[in-house]
DNA sequence: CGCCTGACGTTGC
DNA sequence: AGCAACGCCAGGC
């Protein structure tokens, strides 16, 4: 890796600005950053930014509302247990209330 | 330098 | 309604 892309740093503040008991969305944020079709990316960037403290990538799930990323984590529950800490719902891997958690970046953001 | 894999999403069948 | 295949792009080996 010569250059770290600046896209990458981009989804790190998007998933920064992420508040505190709410979740979004690869796509959301590809979206958000024109990646439309950039979904993969937007989580290729997340497994760097699961070295960076201030991303927290355990908010940032997939359309579904499933932790697909949880096994990078250190523990295959950590990401279960800190949504659960901040107040996110998750049974099984899965999201409960997605659409309630869910923070669009566009929106929230204002674009 | 080339092939493969990979935290997704969408469309088609 | 559920399953399968394709598409996009970049990093690692």
């Amino acid at each position: 890796m010569t250059e770290k892309p600046n896209y990458f740093d981009l989804v790190y503040q998007v998933v920064k600005e992420i508040p505190e008991g709410r979740v979004t969305s690869y796509g959301a944020i590809a979206h958000y950053l024109g990646l439309k079709s950039g979904a993969r990316m937007v989580g290729y960037a997340m497994n760097a930014a699961h070295t960076l403290p201030d991303v927290p990538a355990h908010r940032v799930v997939n359309r579904q509302g499933l932790l697909t990323g949880r096994h990078h984590f250190s523990t295959p529950t950590a990401m279960q247990e800190a949504l659960a800490k901040e107040g996110v719902k998750v049974e099984k891997d899965q999201v409960q209330n997605f659409d309630q958690v869910f923070w669009n970046p566009e929106i929230e953001l204002s674009i």
